[in-house]
DNA sequence: GTCTATATTCAGATAGAC
DNA sequence: GTCTATCTGAATATAGAC
């Protein structure tokens, strides 16, 4: 019983932030969806904020993952599009600390100060991809147009969530919100795209789609 | 002494939540922030939801004259960035409405319940500035994508702010983030517009942003 | 209307037995 | 490693004098 435990909650606690909140789950809340006492839980993390360091460390380390991505020249929209799904999947996995940022002194140092590289790393890692598809002739733009492109992107994907989530409409796993995101984003340059890349382009976003589905539909499951 | 205290304690609150989040001041910092005793904020107010509630009827009253505004078809650009305007105007003076929903309870059922319509009412907006503008020839576009250049619009505009705060860009009063968001937002559809319509919207967002300048310098002035 | 003093609540954290 | 019992501190709110 004692295996994993301080794994299970660093798991639970994820969860918990990204439905409630960081503010909203309190350590008692968290010790019972684990299913532990409150004493245990401080046995594995001395204060609250340590927990959250711990998963903070799990985001950047998969964040720098993400960041190293290259546009893959043989392949420019498939690789794009699999950048895509590793960005929704950070998004998606670690909701709360993008979204809870603005309960100000609630995060850690490390994740504050690796915030600006990380805004201005996915700037560049667009903006790689914005270039290569010109180069290619899948994408007409202007080359001075290619940054304010990729923040543009960035703000509609990453920001998409807080768009659905304040308008009422559901963002939390498994509402399609971040799909919704990178559907709006090809807003931004689909009309700039040669006719085959659009086409193309659509077609391996839908299929990252379906994927996502079938993982979900795996999940659940499992879960019986 | 006595003049004006409820009024008074509503402004430094509205001020204290912009700068350091709601849940962030206390009634303690509040009241001395005012200058008077918490027991007398207690008077004026029953809770602190009650403030809440009472800033949030100065900006529902403020939102819904924004959203009446209608494009002004003898002078579609002047009218667009006088709509600019007041959003700009909204979003600086009630930050922390639009910043701290993420701080899930902390909002009035009153804007949880108007946060829909006034989305969807900024998106009537912007398409009605889209469609008179196309009608005119001032924008090249497509009918079938003027309701998603609406969205990107929106979400241009009142997300830049939070993209500047979390990359570590000032984004407060006096920053000039509200301002970076109109350019980055102009930066959608400004390859669209005509050279006049462009040369033109450019020359009038340069005057709103000066005409800013000369109020915050007359409020220093005043301060003294 | 305004103050001082006090009460209430509860989340975060500790102590020590098992 | 895990538990139960308890403590601390801070924030919201009340009571009652002036």
């Amino acid at each position: 019983m004692a295996a994993g435990t301080r794994e299970r909650i660093v798991e639970t606690a994820r969860q918990l932030f990204n439905r409630l909140h960081y503010a909203n789950v309190t350590t008692a809340m968290l010790a019972e969806a684990v299913g532990i006492s409150e004493g245990n839980l401080w046995y594995h993390f001395k204060t609250k904020r340590d927990l959250l360091e711990a998963i903070t460390g799990d985001f950047l380390e998969r964040n720098a993952a993400r960041l190293a991505v290259q546009p893959d020249q043989a392949d420019i929209l498939g690789s794009y599009v699999a950048y895509l799904g590793a960005l929704a999947g950070e998004l998606r996995q670690f909701r709360f600390l993008y979204r809870d940022q603005a309960d100000y002194g609630a995060h850690t140092e490390a994740l504050n100060e690796a915030l600006p590289d990380i805004y201005a790393g996915s700037r560049n890692n667009f903006c790689a991809f914005f270039r290569a598809m010109k180069d290619q002739g899948a994408l007409n733009i202007d080359d001075d147009e290619i940054a304010d492109l990729a923040v543009n992107a960035i703000l509609v994907l990453r920001y998409t969530l807080e768009y659905l989530r304040e308008s009422g409409q559901a963002d939390t796993e498994g509402s399609g919100a971040v799909a919704r995101g990178i559907r709006q984003h090809l807003t931004l340059f689909s009309h700039r795209l040669s006719p085959a890349a659009r086409l193309e382009l659509e077609r391996r976003i839908d299929a990252l789609e379906k994927g996502r589905l079938k993982i979900r539909d795996a999940c659940v499951m499992n879960a019986q």
